[in-house]
This record gives C-alpha cells, sequence and structure tokens, in this order.
RNA sequence: GGCGGCAUAGCCAAGCGGUAAGGCAGAGGUCUGCAAAACCUCCAUUCUCCGGUUCGAAUCCGGAUGCCGCCUCCA
C-alpha cells in the first residue's frame, strides 16, 4: 500500500515495523466542545485507514486518546462554575456518541491524558536528565528546542526563521522563545498533580509523546491527524520523543485536509462552526460519513448544504441499485445464457479498480467513482432479462453484490441493508417535512380506490394534492408506494 | 514577511507522462392509464493563463494570475 508521509511529502511504500502488524496513533479531540464536521472528517479518515489496514489482514493496533486536562478545558469549566473533570466527561461521552452514529469504530485504546502523568513524568525527567529540558523557579520544565537539531524538520520549518516571527511572553521563564512547556506549574483552582518541580499539569505535547510510547513502543508506524497538528503539536511530539529515546519516533506520518464552511475555515470568530449534530437534525449520519469519503482525505474539503444534499442522492442511487441487485439475485432462475466477455472483463476490472483506489493512498474519492462504474455494468446485466435471468448472469450479479458489499464495509457507508436504508431515509425526511403520515395514508389508499374503479381525473386530482406535501407516489405491480421530495 | 497547498464541464470531483473516471443538475429514451421512481443513452478535442522539456503533458520544469491554509489555540 502506498502512503503519503508527511515528512517527506510523497507516496511511500508502507512496510509495518512488525511483519503484519500496524500499531497507529491518531491524536483525538480536547474534550471542551462538542464535535463539529472537522473532527468528524479526521475521525472518519482513520476509521477508513483502520478497516481497510485490517482488511488487508494487518493486526492493527489502533490507539486515538483524549485530552481531559487543557487550558481551554479549564476555561470552560470556570464560565460552567464546574469542575474540569465534568466538562472533560461531558465531551468525551458526546464525541463517542457522535462518533458511534458516524459508525467510527472505537479504538483499541482510548487513553486519557490524566491516566498518563507518571509516564509524562518519567519522559520529563529523562529530558532533564539529557539536557534537552530545564526547570525553572517557577516550577515550570520547558523543553529545549535548540538541543534537537532536526527541530522543524516535519513541518518544514527553519528555526532561525520562527525565531524571528515569535513573540516574548516576559511573564515566561523561557531561555529561549522557541522552548515550549513540559510541566506547567499549579495555578489556583486548577487540577494538579505532585511533581518532582513541584505541583503542576503537563503541556499539551507530552501526552501524545507518553502514550504512543508507552503503548505502542517505538518507533511505531503511523502517526496521524488533521494538517492543523503538524506545527507546533506534531513538531513538538516528535522533538521530545527522539530527543529522549535518542531513536525514531514514527515512520510515516498521515495528515488530512481541513473542512472548510464556504470556502473559510471553520472558526469561532467568523461564527461558521458546523456541528456533527447540526447536520444530523438534517441529514442521517451516513450520509455525512459518504459526504467525507467523497474527496481525497488530503485536499480541503468544502462544506456546503447543497453539496449534502448531492451526497444523499448519491448515496440513495447506491442503495437503490443495492436493492435492485438484491432482488435480482433472490429470483434468477438458472437458464442459461452466456454473458458477453466483455462484460466479465469490465465488471472484474472495475472491482480490481476499486480495491486499488484504496491501495493508493487510500483515494475513497476514487473507490467511490468506480463502484458507481461498476453499478452501471451491474444495471446492464440487470436491463437485459436473458442475463439477468442466466445462471452465468446471476453468478456475475452475485460477485458484484458482494464486492460492493465489502467495498462498503470498508469505507464505513452503503453496507447496510438497502431496503432499510431507503425506509429510513424516507421515514427521516418525512418527519423533518413535519409530515401527517395518517393523513397521507389514508389519501393514498383513497387515490388508490379511485385508480382501482379508473377514475383517472380523481386519481390525477389526490396525486397532486399529495405533491403539494412533498410526496410523491411509485405505482408498481404491488401497489403504490410513497416517497418524500 | 517566511513556508505549504489548490486551480479539471453549470456545480461537486478522480486523474501522479500515453491521449479527460464518477456523482448532482440538464437533454433524449424504456417503463406507465398519465406520472413518478428506477434503468439506459447523451452531455469537457479539453484541464486558469504564458512559455519550456518530451515522439507525446491536465499530469514534469519556469513564470504570471487567482483562491486557501500554516507560522498563536485548533481535526
Amino acid at each position: 500500500m502506498l502512503i503519503h508521509n508527511s515528512e517527506t511529502r510523497r507516496k511511500e511504500q508502507f512496510h509495518p515495523r512488525d511483519e503484519g502488524k500496524v500499531a497507529l496513533y491518531v491524536c483525538g479531540i480536547t474534550a471542551y466542545d462538542v464535535c463539529h464536521i472537522g473532527h468528524a472528517r479526521a475521525a472518519v479518515v482513520f476509521d477508513v485507514l483502520v478497516r481497510y489496514l485490517r482488511a488487508k489482514g494487518y493486526k492493527v493496533t489502533f490507539v486515538r486518546n483524549f485530552t481531559d486536562v487543557d487550558d481551554k478545558i479549564i476555561n470552560r469549566a470556570a464560565e460552567e462554575n464546574r469542575s474540569s473533570e465534568e466538562v472533560a466527561e461531558d465531551y468525551m461521552r458526546a464525541f463517542s456518541r457522535d462518533m458511534d452514529k458516524l459508525g467510527v469504530l472505537r479504538a483499541d485504546f482510548e487513553p486519557c491524558a490524566t491516566e498518563y502523568i507518571p509516564q509524562m513524568q518519567d519522559l520529563i525527567q529523562k529530558l532533564l536528565d539529557t539536557g534537552h529540558a530545564y526547570s525553572t523557579s517557577g516550577g515550570n520544565v520547558y523543553f529545549r528546542v535548540r538541543s534537537f537539531p532536526d527541530y522543524g524538520h516535519l513541518s518544514g520549518r527553519d528555526v532561525e526563521e520562527l525565531k524571528a516571527g515569535t513573540r516574548i511572553d516576559p511573564s515566561e521563564e523561557k531561555e529561549d522563545p522557541l522552548d515550549f512547556a513540559l510541566w506547567k506549574q499549579a495555578k489556583a483552582k486548577e487540577p494538579s498533580w505532585p511533581s518532582p518541580w513541584g505541583p503542576g499539569r503537563p503541556g499539551w505535547h507530552i501526552e501524545c509523546s507518553a502514550m504512543s510510547q508507552n503503548i505502542l513502543g517505538l518507533p511505531f508506524d503511523i502517526h496521524g491527524g488533521g494538517q492543523d497538528l503538524i506545527f507546533p503539536h506534531h513538531e513538538n511530539e516528535r522533538a521530545q520523543s527522539m530527543a529522549a529515546s535518542g531513536g525514531p519516533f514514527v515512520n510515516y506520518w498521515m495528515h488530512n485536509g481541513y473542512v472548510q464552511v464556504e470556502s473559510e475555515k471553520m472558526s469561532k470568530s467568523l461564527g461558521n462552526f458546523v456541528t456533527v449534530q447540526d447536520v444530523f437534525q438534517r441529514h442521517l449520519p451516513e450520509v455525512l460519513r459518504f459526504f467525507l469519503l467523497g474527496k481525497h482525505y488530503r485536499s480541503p474539503l468544502d462544506f456546503t448544504w447543497p453539496a449534502m444534499r448531492d451526497a444523499e442522492k448519491s448515496l440513495k442511487r447506491i442503495y437503490q441499485a443495492r436493492s435492485n441487485l438484491h432482488l435480482a439475485v433472490e429470483e434468477s432462475k438458472g437458464k442459461d445464457t452466456p454473458l458477453p466477455d466483455e462484460l466479465y472483463e469490465e465488471a472484474r476490472q472495475l472491482m480490481s479498480e476499486s480495491r486499488g483506489n484504496l491501495d493508493d493512498d487510500l483515494n475513497t474519492a476514487a473507490c467511490i467513482g468506480s463502484v458507481f462504474s461498476l453499478i452501471r455494468v451491474s444495471n446492464r446485466i440487470l436491463e437485459n432479462k436473458g442475463w439477468r435471468n442466466s445462471q452465468h448472469g446471476a453468478g456475475l450479479l452475485r460477485e458484484i453484490q458482494e464486492h460492493i458489499r465489502s467495498v462498503g464495509l470498508i469505507l464505513g457507508v452503503f453496507h447496510n441493508d438497502p431496503q432499510s436504508f431507503l425506509d429510513e431515509l424516507r421515514r427521516f425526511k418525512a418527519e423533518q417535512m413535519g409530515l401527517d403520515l395518517e393523513k397521507v395514508e389514508s389519501l393514498v389508499r383513497e387515490r388508490g380506490e379511485a385508480r382501482q374503479s379508473k377514475d383517472f381525473s380523481r386519481a390525477d386530482a389526490l396525486r397532486d394534492q399529495l405533491a403539494e406535501m412533498g410526496v410523491t407516489l411509485q405505482d408498481g405491480p404491488q401497489g403504490t408506494v410513497w416517497d418524500v421530495e
């Protein structure tokens, strides 16, 4: 498999540290607010990575942490007049609830920073012992950036240039403005832990160094996160870990691109935050997941409501096709008309292509494209009665059916029972439109009776009435079904 | 100011040197009492612009323009 390594800025062939196993660490959230769609993208992207690696047969150990002690949590707690533990717990729960809805699998380890205080302290001590860190009279410990010559390599930054741009905060006791905190002295009413340097709490970056090293060992295979974490978080993490161990830290760095809203970065000041819950009000969670996978994970992704509607229609098309496929396979009769060879070739080509897309740096967008092409082939077979009912045709259709489902299980979309999905979508939308289901059903029934007695003008009038409510009708051999929009 | 990314049809989007995937919208058609849904077919001689390398470039190189991001907390 090819993976784009942020450190080398190139795609590289993936070779795991241990044959058949993958050690993966992804930065999770700081638990101080509800998830927005950017969090969702990061989570979904790495969830697909995990699912794909497992489908390829790797034994994956996946770690995704929670930052549960941090300035932002402390501030939030102060605002809400409760403890930072409570705040963190609330938002960790909210995260898990949102991720479950999005079909993001739980990580094998979901450690909280506060569970690793002793390990962080050990690491800090080691950095002090080797001269990579220093403690101050105020009870702070800082990492000495100048002591690590490779600093800046991951993010492509030059230490001299960085220095030129820094501001010096006189309240800090740093030797150098680039130095960053490993341990922060406790202030009143803040959570703190005893330490050799006085009571305090860990700096932001040290938790990931401590947790990844303790759970996965060094160096581990893949470290992931959002693009914005490259600097300073991952740069600092890398510096600490490598300075302390004297060896390599991570073999492949993967970073997902931003989600933008109307072509702008989401930010509190612009007031354009879209939370996962906002989206769930208007669309099924699977639609959001499908939308997020519609573009390559490293590119910026622009969120808009019309784009969500398109995603919903596309997803519906796949489920519709799967539903048609399902019916055909069930009722195939088993006469024997051979299919043209080109059909087999095209279908098999597309099936291997869609897998290959994922192997190429997780190109989910291209993979979904291949699935749509495959659906076209499958529909063409379905349309031809001779092919559809032949043993050969049914065999190929079954192959396609299984393939689409297996790709769906990796992507975590369009893998549910098609009829259940279509029903759920219809129910969801009807509810949103505030439809009176009783009324709809009775009008549909009434129209059915009118049709039965060939009173087509009355039937059509009733259909128009329903159309005004946003209900469309589909007359089929088994009677009339209705849908919305 | 320093660093990085992006620019492909009305919209979204893949493409990584071999002659433009796919989705939405649109147009025809099959089906239907009429519809709808579903399905089929069609829909970029061309990839922001200008040069260059090459037998061959959306893809590589140089330049221009325009957007976005990072350099401070951030997925």
